[in-house]
DNA sequence: TTGTAGGCGTTATCAT
DNA sequence: ATGATAACGCCTACAA
C-alpha cells in the first residue's frame, strides 16, 4: 500500500495525502478529514526509505551499547537506554544502536552510520577532556548531544547531565546532620571529569561546615578490592573518619567490607545507586537516568527540528536514597 | 556522492558498480579491482534508503528494551544487547530498540516498525506459555527468534536458549559433591515454563542422587524478601536443608540473609550470575549471554538470507560460577 | 561482461 | 486548495 492507494480511495491526488501528512494548515479542512479517514481505515503508514530518499532525513538516533564494563555500573546504562527510547519514539525517532571497542572504531561507526543509514543525530555518553568524537562530529555539522558535559568548554555543544558535586555535597550534608565531622572520601585520580566534580562536592559542603578536608580523602582506581584497600588506609590514620563517602558503589562496596566490624559502625554512602547498593542496602546517590535520556531527545530534537541552534544545557539534581548504611 | 560518482571514477557504467557490490563473481577481474579501488577512494557507501526501496529489505532487526523490573535480573538484559549488536554488526545488520508497556502495545510496535521501517527481523525475549506475539509474526510471515524456548511446541519457530535444568542440576551436583544431602529449592510458582524448567533441574539431580526431594522446595514469587520468608519456612521444618539451591539471585539474596547466622553454615546458589551476586560472593548459575546473542544472530540471518526455512533450535550451557556461598 | 531503461514511494516545484 | 511532473539512489530486466 502506497500513498497512490490513500489518494485513490480518498478521491484526492497524491500530493494532497503527502500535504495532510508533512503540512496539514494549507489542506481544507473537510478534505483534510476525508484523508485522515483513508489513512485510518487502510492502516497506511508512510514508507520511511522512500520519505528518507527524498528528504535526507532518517529519523533515527543511535547510540553506542557498551560493554559492561565492571558489571555493577554497567546497570546505569539499562535504564538510560530505555528512557531515551520511550521519549524518542513519542517524538518519532527511532534508536539505533551500535557498538566499537575503541574512539577510533566508534568515529569510523559514525562514518558508516552517517553514509549508509544517513542518521539524523547521536547520543554520546560519558565525555572526557579534548574528546575527539566531539571534535569530529561538530566538524561535519551533525547533531548530537552528550550525556556528560564537555569539561573543556561548557558551550561547545549541547549537553545534558547530573550535577555530581550536589550529589556527593547532600550526601555529606546528611552525615553531616547526623552529628559526623570527620567525614573521608574515596574517589578516582584527579583529571577524569566526573571524578573530580564528585570529589569537589564533598570537600566544599566539609569546608562549608569549618572542617578541613585534608587528609580525609584517597584516591584509586574504581573496583570493590581498591574501595576496601582505601578504606583500610584511611581508618589506620591517626583520626580515623567516622563516616565515608564514595564516589561509586564499587566503592563503597569495598568500604562496607573494610568497615564491617567497626564500633562504633562508620557510615557510608555511594554513587549511583546500582541493584547493588538496593540489594545490600548502601545508602547511595541516585541520578535521575530517565529524564537524563529525555532531556537528551528533547535537546537533540531541538536541534534537529531546527527551533534553535544550540539549545541551553540541562544540569540535573540527583537525590540520596537513604537505607542503612548511613 | 552515488553509484554514478563512483562509476564515472572507475570509468564503467552504474551497472557494474552494482554489481561488484552485489554480485561480484560476475565482473571481471580487473574490472572488479578497478570499482573497488574506486569505492575505496572516495569512502563511497551505497544508500540503504535507495537499497532499500528497490529490494524491500532494511537490514534491520529489533529488540525490546523492557523497563529494568526489580533491577537484579535487568542487568542482563544489558549484556545480551551488547553481544545482539555486535554480532550483528559482523553479519551487516544493525539494531534497532523499542519499547512496549505490554503485549498489545507491542504488537502494535511490531506493525509500526514493519510498515514504516521495513523490519527485517525480531529477537525476543522471554516468552511464555500461548506467547500472542510469535502467533502474531508467525501469521504475517515475519522472521523472529525467541531468546526462550516456546514452551508449546518446540518445533514452532527458531529459538536459542540456556538449559536451566542443566544449571540447577549443576548447581546441585556441585552441592552433593560437597557432602550436602538435604538441599533445598526456591523457586517460582509452578506455571512459567522457566521456574518448571529450574525446578527440574534440582528434583531430578537429587532423585538421580537417590534423595526424596518432598518437602524440600518452596514457591514464591521473586524478591529479596520473598526468598527470605521462604529460606525460614524451609529452616523451620524438622529436617531443614543444610543447603539450597535458587531460581534467582534475588531470591538466593533473600536465603543469604535468612541464613546469616547458621552455625555450620548453610550453602547458598543463585542463577543468572548478576553484578549482585558477584559483589557479595554469591556462587551462581550463569549465562552465557553472549554466545546466545550471537546465537540468536545467526538463526536470524539463516531465515533472512534464505539458508533454511527453519534453523534447528540452540540450548546453551550454563556453568556454574563458584564464590564463597557454595 | 557491460550498458540502457524503468520504477520502487515519497516530496518539492510549479502550474492550475 | 489541489494536481501534474520530476527527482532522490539504487537494483533488476533486458539488450548489446
Amino acid at each position: 500500500m502506497t500513498i497512490a492507494t490513500v489518494a485513490r480511495h480518498a478521491r484526492v491526488s497524491r500530493q494532497t495525502v503527502s500535504n495532510v501528512l508533512n503540512a496539514p494548515h494549507i489542506v481544507r479542512e473537510e478534505t483534510r478529514q476525508r484523508v485522515q479517514e483513508a489513512i485510518a481505515a487502510l492502516g497506511y503508514r508512510a514508507s520511511q526509505a522512500a520519505r528518507q530518499m527524498r528528504t535526507g532525513r532518517s529519523r533515527l538516533i543511535a547510540v553506542r551499547i557498551e560493554p559492561t564494563r565492571d558489571g555493577i555500573n554497567g546497570s546505569v546504562l539499562d535504564r538510560f537506554l530505555h528512557g531515551l527510547t520511550e521519549t524518542a519514539e513519542a517524538a518519532g525517532y527511532r534508536t539505533m544502536l551500535y557498538t566499537a571497542s575503541d574512539t577510533a572504531r566508534e568515529i569510523a561507526a559514525y562514518d558508516d552510520l552517517l553514509s549508509a543509514y544517513d542518521l539524523d543525530g547521536f547520543v554520546l555518553t560519558g565525555t572526557h577532556h579534548g574528546d575527539p568524537r566531539t571534535a569530529w562530529l561538530a566538524e561535519r555539522g551533525v547533531a548530537f548531544v552528550t550525556f556528560g558535559r564537555p569539561w573543556d568548554d561548557p558551550e561547545a555543544h549541547p549537553w545534558v547531565d547530573v550535577d555530581g558535586a550536589a550529589g556527593t555535597g547532600r550526601a555529606t550534608g546528611h552525615l553531616l546532620a547526623r552529628g559526623h565531622r570527620r567525614i573521608g572520601f574515596l574517589g578516582w585520580p584527579a583529571g577524569s571529569g566526573v571524578g573530580d566534580d564528585r570529589r569537589a562536592g564533598w570537600r566544599e559542603a566539609l569546608r562549608a561546615a569549618g572542617i578541613d578536608p585534608t587528609g580525609l580523602d584517597r584516591e584509586t582506581e574504581d573496583g570493590i578490592a581498591e574501595g576496601e584497600r582505601s578504606m583500610r588506609d584511611l581508618l589506620a590514620t591517626d583520626a580515623p573518619p567516622t563516616a565515608v563517602v564514595c564516589a561509586s558503589d564499587s566503592l563503597a562496596l569495598g568500604a562496607l567490607q573494610a568497615v564491617r566490624a567497626a564500633d562504633p559502625p562508620v557510615a557510608v554512602v555511594g554513587f549511583d545507586d546500582t541493584p547493588v547498593a538496593a540489594a545490600v542496602g548502601l545508602t547511595s546517590v541516585s541520578q535521575p537516568l530517565g529524564d537524563a535520556a529525555a532531556r537528551c531527545v528533547d535537546l537533540l530534537t531541538a536541534v534537529l527540528d531546527g527551533d534553535q541552534q544550540t539549545p541551553a544545557p540541562v544540569l540535573l539534581q540527583p537525590s540520596l536514597v537513604l537505607r542503612h548504611t548511613a
